[in-house]
DNA sequence: CGGATTTAGATTGCATAAAATATAGTTGAA
DNA sequence: TTCAACTATATTTTATGCAATCTAAATCCG
């Protein structure tokens, strides 16, 4: 008496509960992002530039996966808040390199905390944890092959 | 010589690869999708629907993650299409049914093959794929708690 | 019964995403 | 050297997400 498998179910879908579980982990971020006057796209672009700024937009589209249309107007937004500086290459015109000012530099102080906070609201094994988070990679790896 | 271990570093975030991810598998299912005229939204509306319509503004919103804010304008747009039928319950007044048309049930018969279709970029195993799901529904859950 | 509370949707405001298109700057080959 | 091809950003357009707020309908309850 099998169901007959049914493609379209929502439950039968991977992209379903991905895009779903997405969402709900971000939404825990906010409350410890606003206090920050932070949104949860400039807190990953600000963890990207913690690490290694000075980057060109570029980079740091690369690093983030996201593209410049959503890039640019969210650091133009950062700078306006005067938690960066963008100014072109002097060597390539063309790219433009995006610092940290001093005020966008101790934000980090303030951030540091935030992990563990919403860390806290994630009642997962750590194992089975890392074990997602190695299967997320591996999905990645896997759709950029072509 | 162990690396102190760095809490806002991208690369030791669980959130960040999974909002990667789910930007990454949902963009597969664009040129799919576009070929019927659907967003990715709206193709997860169609599915829930699809499996158990007439249903509710506030029971679609559940079963989606989603909330009126994004679904009333959504749900509208499909009606503008003639996907879709919104009307007021006879029994309380308050809530809206959401029915498809025979456009709306058709449709199916052309998305059926959609999910092979993205399935065939996804190039990971069977098992570790379920083993995903089954992890990404435990961190919903577990976020969900309280 | 009638006000207080709850509930279901709709609306508003702000912040993304990303495809498509535009533009300025760079570079390699004839 | 020059110009066609390429590259790095910016802009435009369309479509979400979701918090906050509002409204009308249904319920609760003293």
């Amino acid at each position: 008496m099998a169901e007959p498998f049914d493609p379209l179910k929502l439950e039968n879908q991977l992209c379903f509960p991905l895009y779903a579980a997405s969402r709900a982990l971000i939404r825990q971020y906010h409350p410890y992002l606003s206090a920050l006057d932070l949104t949860y796209t400039q807190y990953v672009a600000m963890m990207a530039l913690w690490e290694s700024a000075p980057l060109s937009v570029k980079e740091l589209c690369q690093r983030l996966y996201l593209d410049t249309g959503t890039l640019t107007p969210l650091l133009k937004a950062m700078e306006q808040k005067g938690l960066l500086i963008r100014r072109r290459s002097e060597t390539d015109e063309r790219s433009v390199l995006v610092s940290l000012t001093e005020k966008g530099e101790a934000l980090r102080e303030q951030a540091l905390s935030v992990p563990a906070q919403v860390g806290g609201c994630v009642r997962m094994d750590p194992p089975r944890a890392q074990q997602l988070y190695e299967l997320l990679y591996e999905l990645m790896e896997s759709l950029s092959k072509e």
